[in-house]
DNA sequence: GGTCATTGTTAACGGTGTCAACATGAGGCA
DNA sequence: TGCCTCATGTTGACACCGTTAACAATGACC
């Protein structure tokens, strides 16, 4: 995502070159943090510019667009939101039984998507507001070919694999999976539900929503 | 929702009367319009002033603030899809075995939500945009006292009641079905599966969704 | 018929994204 | 070494946005 390395500039001293050396990832650092802190709106070109210690149109040297800059935000957050639920799923022990294994994976899964949507409410809603893509018309990559979505993939196979899942059960189980935790994720942060559940309350909610998925994905009809 | 009802006037021919007699309604009509096109950041106030053929800053007559006509706009857009949810519903043949109703009308009533989302998305995804409350500091009444979640509510009821749910699994039932309708149709508009199913592959998931979610909530364990 | 609150208006401010024109300086080539 | 060039910054300007303050028209009520 970073595009060269090499070059290394402190980031928040008011610089004394008159080229800064490292503004693009500069300034991508820097709209990270104001979506972390304040979401998709809060990533302002201008704010931007200003706390990297740079004019406003400096950004056109790197970004076609504000957008473009917002896109690149949005991968940072994705890629985070992938890790949080890889390290999650890497957690859980792999003794015992396969078929528990394979399930318990897929509910720490379930669980760090919820997870870090709540404790990254910003970051979250960036990796999932509407950009266009810079050059093309809309998304480039088919979303169902990213790294994450199949990396869910991955686990509803091996519940298969195990016998845990009908394998005719198998084909759109992984949207189905998704729709509920990413669902659930937006009740909380950014949605209807968000302040209005109780710390007790978000935790009950969250894994009565999670029982019903497990048991909708692997439970006999 | 609306004012006051009496007072009528054409709302797209420029005016000729000085006051305009109903530009609260007015706006909020045009700004319904402009969000059912583009979404929540389409309703702009200064265009929706223009629109009625009035200076931006008449607005300030009628809202406090441009969130104010957007939250007003929001409504709208909750009423809407509530309506098009309880049609739904109500569509569903009353005869046969009451269980069986009570599973087809939730399964209606989650059909009905996803496909609002599917043909208004500008109208849906106004309806959960982020909108502070003009009066108060956040929401109001709390969203689980809304008359769509309590009729949601109601459905699962008659399933605990028809005996094809098990009573201990009714707490929280609300917010895990709300939660997988809700994250499928933000996964399809404005998602990251936005244009990238076609018209059989998202029938399909739907359907695949939707029955993991009435599996999860009425299967044995 | 005069008074006055209601509901419009214009002018202006600060903020935003963006473009055009200009300035700087780092790296390659003589 | 010195120059040229081009990537990378800068300033200035524009249009658009939300919002406020000050002013104007209207219509309702005594």
């Amino acid at each position: 995502m970073r595009h060269d390395e090499q070059v290394s500039t402190p980031k928040t001293t008011p610089r004394t070159r008159y080229h800064h050396g490292d503004l693009r990832n500069a300034m991508t650092d820097s709209a990270v943090e104001l979506a972390r802190a304040g979401g998709p709106d809060a990533v302002v070109l201008r704010e931007v510019a200003r706390r990297v210690g740079v004019s406003a149109t400096a950004a056109y040297r790197h970004f076609s667009d504000a957008e473009a800059l917002l896109y690149e935000v949005k991968g940072h957050a994705l890629e985070s939101l992938a890790r949080s639920i890889g390290a999650a799923v890497a957690a859980v022990p792999a003794d015992g039984d396969p078929g528990d294994v394979a399930v318990a994976q897929l509910r720490a899964a379930a669980d760090a998507y919820i997870e870090f949507a709540v404790n990254n409410a910003g970051l979250f809603m960036t990796a999932f507001c509407l950009t266009k893509v810079p050059g093309q018309q809309f998304e480039g990559v088919p979303f169902t070919e990213a790294a994450a979505f199949q990396a869910l993939g991955g686990l509803l196979d091996r519940i298969v694999e195990t016998g845990r899942m009908p394998a005719e059960r198998r084909p759109g189980a992984e949207i189905a999976a998704w729709s509920v935790v990413h669902g659930h994720a937006l009740l909380l942060v950014g949605g209807p539900l968000e302040r209005h559940l109780s710390e007790e309350e978000q935790a009950y909610a969250r894994e009565r929503t999670l029982d019903m998925a497990i048991r909708g994905l692997i439970a006999a009809d």
